[in-house]
DNA sequence: AGCACGCCGACT
DNA sequence: GTCGGCGTGCTC
């Protein structure tokens, strides 16, 4: 009998168990913790003596599977350093199931990709790239710049392939909507066997299957949302982030983590190469390549007499020009598109009908009990919602506050009103609506791109998901309704994301042979980015972006961290918050902002401080913090929510 | 994070 | 008199 640590799936420091025999590291072990039975893996950690020996239990089964490896260990310890979480929690990201034992009867095989030399023909800039992408070992970051259209997925498989060959296993990681059956074609056309899928609709026995088959080496492509990364890949070789710039790399609760900096560090450790591909790269990767951390293939796209789409201007302000959310010139080119058969798109990052009810009698707005926010109409489900808690109540006839009668108005305009505007203007349009209220699966997705490449639909209107991916010949008008909503908000990335928003819809409009146009309405032409949109300098706008944030000493040319504490006591939080801001340290180059209330001041029925720390660059600012919060007693009716390099400031 | 224990309001 | 709300505490 002998101590072992183990590190479980759970949110404490390792834990000390009896075992028969001397483990290895990274043995995977079935652990009774309180009334159940977790998986856990012995860990390279010093036995804690000072728990009592009364309390510690034996590991129930050694587990006959290959060993999670050193450096899958390395990379969840250095998760969890980085990010201010439990390796536990890190861990329970790498074991997305709990019944590792249960073997399956008819498991799931993963054939081998055919790696037979590419039938394509590639460009002169493609097979450069390719040169470039396949001649590299070792660790190497490399920027795949090259817009929807350039081949830059078919450039990448090549390096795919190299790796293979190698025979090292391949990490794909794509946004959440990207995993369609487009995406998985190109593959199969290349490599003849389908890749292992990895996201959130697997049923139990395919996860089990995939997981296993990862583990054990069988399944040597794997494509996945952010969460693969963690998976216990005995032998990774290459990872590529597709769309790097996308907003859903960032995990915004659990463990709060950045994917594609998550897996820069992955292959760091791995000592491999990582390709970051992007038609619109993020300012911190542009940075990268300028500062020569990271290396920048480009690659141009391949229609060069391609026409880039129109971008016109509609300044809201001007009355004339504006009809209900629609302006005229909008209008105008969506009749013309409907004429000649084309498409168009319309953009709105608002969910319902109105983002305010206003009562017109005493100017109530209906407000969320629950959180900081105003109930959003759904004129089609006749109710009021919430969109953070999702709280539900049904449209109000009477003013609550003043009780006045039938006295409510709609205000601002939500993707449902859109819809409504263009149905009374172009009765005979096929129009559709997609947001997540009205598509929730990849499969609904998949139908509705076809569904647009068939041309059952003229008019589509919708939110952020349809920005990436797809290309859609016919198409010639994109109308973006509100171009300054992404700009408000304090949000530190707001101008990048709206400016790669922008660009990447402009580029679905028509390339070639139909010219495309797209129509960007405005309260506030004389913003920067939307002058930046207009010159259609991609490098001014990241240059004035890049100086704005170096003067701000602002990421990436500094380091924040925000901290929100959050409880159903308001007293209590406020306390807790001022307390640990008093107890924080003085250092230069660090400073400790706040407690401010969050701007979602109420959240869910809690009150929310934040507390925010920002430091000069290399500053070991989680070693401080560490050392700041450790001692700290946190009332267990006080939550700590710890963002490291925040991309959310809500 | 779960999950059970434990102490105060609206129901058959 | 119970059912059940969620506040508090424990897990090697």
């Amino acid at each position: 009998m002998q101590k072992i640590s183990v590190l479980l799936p759970t949110p404490f420091s390792i834990c000390t168990y009896f075992s028969q025999e001397k483990l290895k590291p990274g043995t995977f072990v079935l652990a009774p913790f309180g009334r159940k039975t977790l998986v856990g893996v012995v860990w390279n950690t010093p036995i804690d003596h000072s728990f009592p020996e009364n309390k510690i239990k034996s590991i129930l089964k050694v587990l006959d599977i290959p060993l999670f490896s050193q450096v899958n260990q390395d990379f969840v310890n250095w998760v969890a350093a980085y990010t201010l979480s439990e390796p536990g929690m890190v861990l329970k990201m790498a074991l997305p199931i709990s019944e590792v034992e249960k073997k399956s009867r008819k498991p799931v095989v993963f054939d081998l990709p055919d790696l037979a030399p590419s039938q394509l023909t590639f460009s002169e800039s493609q097979k450069q790239a390719i040169s470039f992408l396949t001649q590299q070992s070792g660790f190497h970051v490399t920027l795949l710049d090259g817009v929807t259209g350039s081949g830059k997925t078919e450039v990448y498989f090549e390096a795919i392939a190299k790796a293979l060959e190698q025979n090292h296993q391949v990490l794909v990681l794509l946004p959440e909507i990207t995993l369609t059956s487009a995406w998985l074609e190109r593959f199969e056309k290349r490599f003849h066997v389908k890749p292992a899928c990895w996201h959130s609709g697997l049923t139990p026995k395919m996860r089990r299957d995939t997981w296993n088959a990862i583990l054990s080496g069988n399944a040597r492509v794997i494509v996945g949302a952010r969460s693969a990364l963690f998976l216990p890949y005995p032998d990774l070789g290459l990872i590529v982030v597709d769309e790097e710039h996308d907003a859903s790399y960032k995990q915004e609760d659990g463990v709060i983590y950045q994917a594609r900096d998550m897996a820069v560090v992955r292959a760091h450790l791995g000592n491999f190469p990582i390709i970051l591909a992007s038609a619109t790269p993020s300012l911190e990767t542009f940075c990268n390549v300028l500062d020569k951390r990271y290396q920048c293939v480009q690659l141009p796209e391949r229609f060069a007499h391609a026409a880039l789409p129109e971008l016109h201007i509609v300044d809201m302000r001007s009355k004339e020009k504006r009809k209900g959310y629609l302006s005229e010139p909008l209008v105008k080119e969506i009749a013309n598109a409907l004429s000649q058969h084309n498409q168009t798109l319309l953009f709105l990052n608002r969910r319902g009908y109105a983002p305010m009810m206003l009562c017109k009698a005493c100017g109530e707005k209906i407000k969320c009990p629950h959180c900081s926010v105003l109930l959003t109409e759904h004129r089609h489900q006749k109710i009021m919602q919430c969109h953070h808690c999702g709280y539900t109540i049904p449209l109000p006839k009477t003013c609550p506050a003043c009780g006045e009668k039938d006295c409510f108005v709609s205000c601002g305009p939500g993707v449902e009103r859109i819809e409504e505007e263009v149905c009374e203007l172009f009765p005979q349009a096929r129009v559709q609506v997609i947001t997540s209220d009205t598509i929730s699966t990849p499969l609904q997705f998949e139908t509705l791109i076809q569904k647009l490449l068939h041309k059952e639909i003229d008019i589509l209107i919708g939110t952020q998901m349809l920005a990436k991916g797809h290309h859609f010949p016919d198409l010639t008008v994109v109308g973006i309704i509100d171009a300054d909503f992404g700009l408000a908000g304090g949000d530190l990335r707001a101008a990048e994301r709206t400016f790669q928003l922008l660009q990447q819809v402009s580029g679905r409009a028509g390339r070639a042979q139909k010219k495309g146009k797209t129509y960007l309405q405005t309260y506030s032409p004389e913003n920067a980015v939307i002058k930046a949109l207009i010159s259609g300098d991609k490098s001014a706008f990241m240059n004035a972006e890049i100086s704005a944030r170096k003067l701000l000493e602002m990421p990436p040319f500094g380091r924040l961290v925000s901290i929100i504490i959050s409880g159903k006591n308001e007293n209590t939080t406020r306390k807790i918050a001022q307390n640990l801001i008093q107890k924080a340290p003085f250092l230069s180059g660090v400073e400790f902002l706040g407690p401010v209330q969050a701007p979602l001041y109420q959240l869910r029925g809690k009150y929310r401080y934040r507390i925010l720390i920002k430091s000069r660059k290399n500053i070991p600012l989680q070693k401080i913090i560490r050392n700041w919060l450790y001692p700290i007693h946190i009332p267990s009716s006080i939550n700590l929510k710890i963002d490291v390099d925040p991309y959310s400031f809500l």
